[in-house]
Formats: C-alpha cells, structure tokens, sequence
DNA sequence: AAGTGATCCAACCGCAGAGGA
DNA sequence: TTCCTCTGCGGTTGGATCACT
C-alpha cells in the first residue's frame, strides 16, 4: 500500500487550517512529516508547508498587488529570471507562489509577455534543463530586457543564493551600491550574481527599491 | 437566465540539494 | 562513502469565479 494514498488532496477546510495553526503554535514549523502523524491530518508533510508558507503564515500579505510591489517585481525578474523565491524573498509579505501567480497572469500580460506552449507529454523536468527550454527559444525573448536577461541569468543558475564563496561576494562594493545607485541595465551579469542577492537582502524594501 | 470561454490562484508534482545516520 | 529523509524550488494543473454573449 502506499503511503501517498492516505493522504488527502485539493483545498483545504477551515478545520484542517486550524489543526495545523495549532500544531505549528506549539511545535513551530520544521519537521513537516511528523504532522500528519501527530495531528491525525490527512495532508502529507510537503501541502501542509506549501499551506503555511502560502497562506496561514502572518507573514503573508493577502490583497492586490501595489504599483511598487509590481514594478520591483518586474525589476527583480529582469535581474534574476524565474527564480521566484529569490524574487518573493525581496517582496515582503509576499510569497514565490504569489509572485509567480501574478507574474503569469497579470505583469506578463501586462509587459506584452507571450506565454511559452505547455510542456507536450511530461511534468516538471530538472530546473536547469527546464530554465534552458523555456527560456532559450529566440521567439520568446521577445519584448523587454525581461526575457533577454533571462540568458545571462540562466547561465549562471548553478550559483543559489548560499553557493557563492564568502570571498566572492567582495566584487560587489556593498557601500558603494548604497552610496550611488547601481547601474541596472548596463551589469546584469553582476546584478544577477549571489553578491549582489546579498546586498539586496541587507537592505529593507524600500531603500533597495529606490535604489533602482 | 443560461451557457461558455477566459482568468485567477491554491495546490500538486517531480526534481535537486543538504544534512544526518 | 553511501543511503535516506527532509526541505525547498519552479513548472504545471484544475477548480472556482468572472465576464461576455
């Protein structure tokens, strides 16, 4: 028999948002496997994270997206392509799903941006080969830096934000990016590097974003 | 009012990497 | 060193809702 089968899918009830706010008051979040086993939920360990992180978390912004939420998002996808979670880690309140939601249903329309087809036959692939076939074709680089960038982006897709040697991180000059604003469009190579991640995550929203 | 297509978004899936035994 | 488990990521799916005819 396979565990799997225990488990329940689809949206979850009030209820089972309340067992788990209970459970994650007490024991904090962690050990998502352990859940089902000690609250009796029917969610394998993995939705009962994915439910947390998305939308039971008082660190969630619910709502609409500002005009400056999405235009740092839109800067922030032109320097670092479809990596969400680095993305949605410089948006506060707002989560990977949440900005990936609205990047493909609301900034790519809004930029002109054409949907790449489906994948014919077959789910999700490795990020690195998928990052290559969705973004390489010339055809869907079409409009903005946004897609072109992604090229530069991609190649440098072995580096995740905690894979760069401290000592690389000092080609970026911290103080002189806060002191005058960096050149966006011209570095993007830099930009996209796990240096320059950095200096975004020691700077609060706003000052990072009048930064650019 | 009913039917239908489009859109949105929560949730799922498969995979990779980290870390511990 | 190898194996296993857990966690996190990004792409995709599917149900609910909205808009239009």
């Amino acid at each position: 028999m396979k565990p799997e089968n225990q488990y329940k899918k689809g949206l979850w009830t009030e209820e089972e948002d309340r067992i788990l706010l209970q459970y994650i008051t007490v024991e904090g979040t962690g050990k998502w496997n352990r859940i089902p086993k000690v609250t009796g939920l029917k969610r394998c360990g993995k939705s009962c994270r994915l439910r947390w992180l998305n939308y039971l978390s008082p660190t969630v912004k619910r709502g609409d997206f500002s005009e400056q939420e999405e235009d740092l998002i839109i800067r922030l996808h032109n320097l670092l392509g479809n990596r969400w979670s680095l993305i949605a880690g410089r948006v506060p309140g707002r989560t990977d799903n949440q900005v990936k939601n609205h990047w493909n249903s609301h900034l790519r329309k809004k930029l002109g941006i054409q949907k790449q087809n489906r994948k014919i036959g077959g789910s999700s692939k490795t990020r690195a080969t998928l990052t290559e076939e969705t973004h390489s074709s010339p055809s869907d680089n079409l409009h903005s830096g946004a897609e072109s960038m992604e090229v530069v982006t991609k190649e440098k897709r072995p580096l995740t934000d905690n894979e760069a040697p401290h000592g690389e991180a000092q080609w970026i000059n911290y103080k002189h990016f806060a002191e005058s604003p960096p050149s966006i469009p011209d570095d993007h190579a830099i930009l996209a590097s796990p240096g320059f991640l950095d200096f975004l995550d020691g700077y609060p929203f706003d000052v990072a974003w009048e930064s650019f």
